[in-house]
DNA sequence: GAGTGGTCTAGACCACGCA
DNA sequence: GCGTGGTCTAGACCACTCT
């Protein structure tokens, strides 16, 4: 997996320090770091590699600088981490806040496909979360997620879950998300997704399988999501 | 539209001029752009500034930059551009290169959804290019493409044209695209699906609404596909 | 006014590609 | 060995926020 880079620059160093930091919450959310000069002097750097590292870290949205106030912790707001990894939308773009619809919560040994999603172990439990959600009063989303139980204990005595749970991750369990890939793809609605979402069986469902990682590399999600396209679309854009 | 921002950092004039250069081809894809050292004397800064500028455009794609080599503009070659903007795959992740199917050109006046789209006065003229592509030797893509007739004149001789059409964008026409933005959604395959693509009717569809944006920011092509969903997915990963 | 991040400069040295 | 980009430093000054 590693080569070997024969150099590793200081601020490569740096950096991995300040993530680490970040990842065992020795800073919070919402808090603000030491000032580039006093993390400099801490490490025995120059300003100027600070300077680098949290750039790079702002870059990642890991970090927030705000001019005259400091460096941050990003917060995953329910605000901001809504519209960075939620990302269905009318067909005029206008975005959409879903609301709550049902939920219900297990916790349960892992399956063979769930242990090789997650990279778990063996005898790995997980928790399962099934939700509906509306927009704009209307059954849209069938979601089907999928967390590791050890990093994410007694979740499910907290429900109802809030609607973006990347913002709980982070405050609650300390796993800050950072990236997802997700796998779209367009299905037949069930009889299932008449139940549930009072669609027509047959119409077209767009079904949006994603992995969601965390700041120290782990995948720590899984999620289904069923959506019906009647009056919505995924949109992204890219560089 | 604009704000006055009261201040203008120096390395933002740098940047607008190396953007105007290189929209107006002054240096050529694939072409070493001068030096830092070189650069900066030109414009009279230091080394560092053209050094800010260079990382920004190589953030976004715009440059290349290799160790004792030196800065590039970046080429859209076939490789690249293919998998830089076409997402689709296998469900287990394999990337697919598409072949030739077929295709059609015309140039004709612009009707209106177009110069919405495209932002076109009342009397511009516009290519359209429908085709149908393969993957792995199946027809799997229905490309209905629309761009401004007064950016790419004389496209419609030169076919059969390549695979990745933004290399042929920027080779042919200067047209270099940097951003594309991308409205999914599920559909039922119609009879004109059946005919060209070998579906069955009623079959689900995965529908990309596209826009591409070039590097002076304008919106230069819109382009429908319809995917056939049975064994594709559309793979992206969000940050 | 004090403290923060943002810009800009100048210079030294390192890693890399190439002739 | 030369020229390129990549790293690192030190210092000056600017813009912004808060008290």
């Amino acid at each position: 997996m590693n080569e070997t880079p024969g150099f590793r620059p200081l601020y490569r160093q740096v950096y991995d320090i300040v993530v680490r930091r970040v990842a065992q919450g020795v800073w919070r959310p919402g808090e603000a770091l030491p000032s580039e000069q006093n993390l400099a002097r801490e490490l025995g750097v120059s300003q100027g590699t600070i300077r680098k590292v949290f750039d790079a870290l702002t870059a990642e949205k890991v970090l927030e600088r705000h001019q005259g106030k400091g460096t941050f912790i990003a917060e995953n707001t329910q605000e901001r981490a809504q519209f960075r990894f939620f990302r269905l939308a009318r067909p005029d773009g206008k975005r959409l806040a879903p609301s709550f619809g049902s939920e219900t919560i297990r916790v349960r040994a892992a399956r063979a496909p769930e242990r090789e999603r997650l990279e778990l172990a063996r005898d790995a439990r997980v928790v399962e979360i099934d939700r509906v959600r509306l927009l704009e009063g209307v059954s849209a989303i069938r979601e089907h997620i999928v967390l590791p139980a050890d990093l994410f204990a007694g979740i499910e005595k907290l429900g109802p879950l809030p609607n973006s749970l990347y913002s709980l991750y982070q405050s609650k369990f300390g796993v800050n998300i950072v990236t997802t890939h997700e796998q779209l793809s367009a299905q037949l609605a069930t009889a299932e997704d008449h139940r549930q979402m009072g669609v027509d069986a047959g119409s077209p469902i767009l079904v949006i399988d994603r992995t969601a990682v965390c700041l120290p590399e782990r995948k720590v999600e899984w999620r289904l999501s069923r959506v019906r396209s009647d009056d919505l679309v995924y949109a992204v854009t890219l560089t």
